[in-house]
DNA sequence: ATGGTCGTTTGACGA
């Protein structure tokens, strides 16, 4: 078959990875979604959030007939997350990799996918700035700062991406001074991002977008959405030898939206394609 | 926006 104009062998010779994150607020009420969304954005990794699903009972087959390997690190009813690979999956370790005490939640899946180590993180929401959840919040970053630097080097193809529940700087929030007394826009969650910056992991993301207001979550309630009242607080953290790979960064919002019969999550997905 | 909505679930509670 003659194919020099064949788009899909044009784009088999711009060899691109594609690596998304998307928080589905319970994979049960969004497989449909995830699935549809497979076929049209074909990404080479889709890290998720928020499965809330034991691991018998994570789709894998659902995902593996789409040809994506997958591991799920579940708990049922809260949490879980995932990474589904076309581009394989080896070296999986649900929770922290550090040989600590387990976490007391299923909020963090490594693994490695053609050659990148990644992984999927959901980051506790904190609740408010006196409660008890909040210290968790910062408790659980120092750990992810501690085993990321135990099991990857600066240097390394790394991305850690997720629901990290802070918004990076004050544009990525729709209202900085409605949330002055809130969590996702505090000082000392803003610094255990600054850490893992300082470590070696760039918010890709921003590099591409410097004064765009986008955001990837919005409250279900009171219309938020078409308010356009959001956060910006699903991050892709990658290495610097991946950001410089980087080529496009881009959050779906459309599948923010949807009716009552096929609801979307409050999360959209963001992805990044990197150039090999 | 001090919840008007979703999800877990059939009680509130978490986000």
């Amino acid at each position: 078959m003659d194919t020099r104009h064949s788009i899909r062998a044009d784009r088999g010779m711009v060899r691109r990875v594609r690596i998304a994150t998307w928080n589905v607020n319970s994979l049960n009420a969004r497989v449909g979604r995830v699935e549809r969304w497979l076929k049209t954005f074909e990404p080479d990794v889709l890290c998720l959030q928020e499965t809330k699903l034991a691991d018998d009972a994570f789709p894998a087959l659902a995902f593996e007939a789409l040809g994506y390997e997958s591991f799920h690190h579940g708990q049922g009813q809260w949490n879980g997350v995932a990474i589904l690979s076309k581009v394989g999956l080896d070296d999986p370790i649900g929770g922290f990799g550090d040989g600590a005490d387990p976490d007391v939640d299923a909020r963090i899946a490594w693994a490695t996918c053609g050659g990148v180590r990644v992984a999927s993180c959901y980051v506790p929401n904190g609740r408010s700035l006196d409660h008890e959840h909040y210290q968790y919040k910062l408790r659980w970053l120092d750990r992810l700062a501690g085993d990321l630097d135990g099991q990857c080097d600066p240097g390394d193809d790394v991305v850690v991406v997720g629901d990290y529940n802070i918004c990076p700087a004050d544009m990525d929030c729709w209202d900085p001074k409605a949330f002055a007394t809130q969590t996702h826009t505090s000082q000392a969650e803003r610094d255990k991002l600054a850490a893992l910056e300082a470590w070696g992991l760039v918010d890709v993301f921003r590099e591409h977008h410097d004064a765009d207001r986008l955001y990837s979550w919005w409250d279900y309630r009171g219309g938020n959405f078409h308010k356009k009242m959001g956060l910006r607080i699903d991050l892709l953290m990658t290495t610097q030898s991946v950001a410089d790979a980087t080529r496009v960064a881009l959050i779906d919002r459309n599948e923010r939206k949807g009716p009552k019969d096929d609801p979307p999550s409050d999360h959209a997905p963001v992805f990044i394609d990197v150039e090999r």
